[in-house]
DNA sequence: ACCTATAATTTGTATATACAAATAAATAAT
DNA sequence: ATTATTTATTTGTATATACAAATTATAGGT
């Protein structure tokens, strides 16, 4: 309310706490989110980023580190550290020619596949609901659209 | 772009990758604008956490450890590490009375007032620029407004 | 074919943050 | 007054992620 106070009275914004806020509502967004999708995983005992990753792979058995890269905007050096922890948990084995590697879900992680939907549609639930789809569908596209703007 | 698309046409979004756009989308922004920051409070050589909380306690001189929880939106154990580093760095000092602490500025902080502005400035620039000055604004709203209503 | 530049991946290490438990003090309930 | 509850803070430990350097491999230019 306080940021919102100072949109509509037009204050200088690099002079006030608004542009704190920039720095920490992105972050206790994040957080925020992030604790609601932990939360929706536990019952496959996954992050969600372990549980975005390994659905990744069961979509499209074979796909290379850099593809999920890109798709899950995290650090190569990130992602295989998500696929190690995938490794051993028995869900993904890794084959690697020349320099590129392969990832294959396990019978293991086949078997999980149902349930894994599900708590992408609980996660979904909670935050739709919280939220209303609109407003949710909204973000989403506002947040891409910037962070795409930022850059790199 | 594939948000966008699953938007504009309806498509069921806990069907698709739209949830995990919320999850992912939230955190690049996040991380993003933290890139943005750490280079921003470089000249001062403090990460943008420690930064905000040294420009509390340089804004309100004996300001405790709970009002910094609440302000900067970060766990109590958080915010004592914060004020932890501050202090071996001679920002800042600690007095305990009774189950209260108070946290004050030292010199060697106040000295460094004008510069934290300065830095501050230059970040609210830094995303400005790169956002136009109403999308930033409309976009921290928004994210509050939608992490207050994700509650606690 | 040979050297160089670029690309994919991994490894070592650092940072930001949280949760849960511990401590200690203040307040409320009897 | 004494005990129980709540509140503020700190400590131990864990997680998610990044950056920079190392490794290896492919591809291009000569």
């Amino acid at each position: 309310m306080q940021i919102l106070f100072l949109y509509l009275c037009g204050m200088k914004a690099s002079e006030s706490r608004f542009c704190k806020c920039m720095y920490f509502s992105s972050n206790a967004l994040a957080r925020k989110i992030e604790k609601l999708a932990l939360e929706s995983w536990k019952p496959v005992n996954l992050s969600p980023s372990h549980a975005y990753l390994l659905m990744m792979v069961l979509d499209e058995p074979g796909i290379q580190p850099m593809a999920l890269v890109d798709e899950l905007q995290l650090t190569p050096s990130t992602i295989t550290r998500l696929i190690e922890k995938l490794e051993e948990k028995k869900l993904v084995v890794r084959t690697t020619e020349g320099k590129l590697t392969n990832v294959y879900p396990t019978p293991k992680a086949k078997e999980m596949q149902a349930k894994l939907k599900e708590c992408s549609k609980e996660f979904y639930e909670k935050y739709a609901t919280a939220l209303g789809p609109d407003e949710s569908a909204r973000l989403v596209v506002s947040m891409n659209k910037i962070a795409d703007k930022l850059g790199k």
